[in-house]
This record gives C-alpha cells, sequence and structure tokens, in this order.
DNA sequence: AGTGTATATACATGGAAGAGCATATATTGT
DNA sequence: ACAATATATGCTCTTCCATGTATATACACT
C-alpha cells in the first residue's frame, strides 16, 4: 500500500507539471529542463523522487536518460480510487433501500 | 486544475490514514483523536486541510463537528487518472498499428 | 587520449510544514 | 451565568524539502 509515498511524488508543482508533460511521451531531461524554469540539478531529483515512486521509468539512450511515465502507478491511483467508490455505492444502495422501505 | 493541491493533502501519512478511516463513514475529530496517535490540535489541522483540499466535508453535530469524505474530490482523481489512460490507449494504439504494418 | 555534452550527486541555505502546548471559541447542561 | 466538553487557532520549535552552485560521472566524437 503506502500510497502516500505516491501522493507524495505528484505533490509538489513541478513534479506534477513534469508529469503532465510527459504525457506526450518520452522526454530526455535536457527537454524538460527547456520547459521548466528550474535548473537541471533539481529537474535531475525531481525525475529520482518521481523514479522512486515508480511514477517513472528510465531509458538509457546515448548520452541522454528518456524518461517516460509508467501505467502501473496509475492502475495503483486507478484501484484506489475505486475502492473509495465501492464504500460510497455500498452505502447510497443503503440509503436508497431506507428511503424506499420509509416512504412511498 | 491545480491537482497538485488534492495531492498535497494525501501526502501525509497521518492524513491519509485519517481519509482512510473515513471510509467507514462520518468522524467527529474525538474519535479521530483516539484512532491516531497525535495531539488534538494536529487532527483539527489535518482536517482543515483536507478541507480545503475539497476532500473532506463538515457537518456541525452539537458541540462536535463530523467530518466525511466528499465523492467530488475522487472523480477529480479519477478524471485526471483516465486522462493519462486515454492518452496511453491511443499510443498503444498506434504501436500496435505500427507493429501490424511493420510484421507478418 | 582528450574535449564537449548530458545527467547525476554532494553541499549549503532558505522556507515550508508538522508537532505539541497553551489558549480562544463554540455548545451543552445545570 | 457557570462549568464542562469539543474543536479551532496562535505560537514556537524542529525537521524536512526544494533550490542553486559546484563537481563528479558517463557517453560521444575526433
Amino acid at each position: 500500500m503506502e500510497e502516500h509515498i505516491l501522493f507524495q511524488a505528484l505533490a509538489d508543482p513541478v513534479r506534477l507539471r513534469i508529469v503532465e508533460a510527459m504525457r506526450s511521451g518520452e522526454w530526455a531531461v535536457g527537454d524538460i529542463v527547456e520547459r521548466m524554469d528550474i535548473h537541471q540539478s533539481g529537474v535531475s531529483r525531481h525525475l529520482r523522487i518521481l523514479a522512486e515512486a515508480g511514477i517513472v521509468q528510465m531509458r538509457p539512450d546515448g548520452q541522454r536518460r528518456l524518461y517516460s511515465v509508467r501505467a502501473q502507478a496509475f492502475d495503483r491511483l486507478e484501484a484506489w480510487v475505486a475502492s473509495y467508490r465501492r464504500h460510497w455505492d455500498r452505502r447510497l444502495d443503503r440509503l436508497g433501500n431506507a428511503l424506499k422501505g420509509k416512504s412511498v
């Protein structure tokens, strides 16, 4: 479980912007540096945090490192959210049944 | 969108435990204090952060305040995750088509 | 081998955030 | 009105984290 590490990684605005940018595929570190207004060392550190959280993966390409998002991380997020929805559905069902029983 | 505020609120382990506990419905502040090993003032502060992020809502009940989770917050999360999945599906489709075209 | 390029890491620093304590602000009951 | 209970908030302290600078490491090219 430990989902809070996942959330911690996405909590920083710069990291979230990096992840959002990665919707469009793989990015080299230098490309990210150009778009984000932050120093290269910062980008590398952010990428390390994202990688440790399992959100991104790295693929070496010559002297560059291409980073991309891992679908499995979003599977975890989706499963987490879904577990709440199941709880609510149950509660709404109970509410609905209670209303049906009481009124009408 | 500013989803990073949502993630920031869920990034703290204590806050995440509070949210997890709220799967089972409404909780008064004092009840949370009993289960979490933290001072009451801390719980109140965490609840304020969760409320400002739109994750929980409050309902006064006498001298107590009953907190519960807001389904809409999870709608936002779910939508966010879903937008990534759409991107991947498109990319996988392209990959699939490319493979079909090249091999066989 | 040596030079240039791309990325990662060690270090120091400023600022944010979480913790407990004390106190303020309801609300209930007498 | 007063005492008791429940919760929120101001304060201080400490810890953590993001940042930039400087440096190390890895790779490419000649």
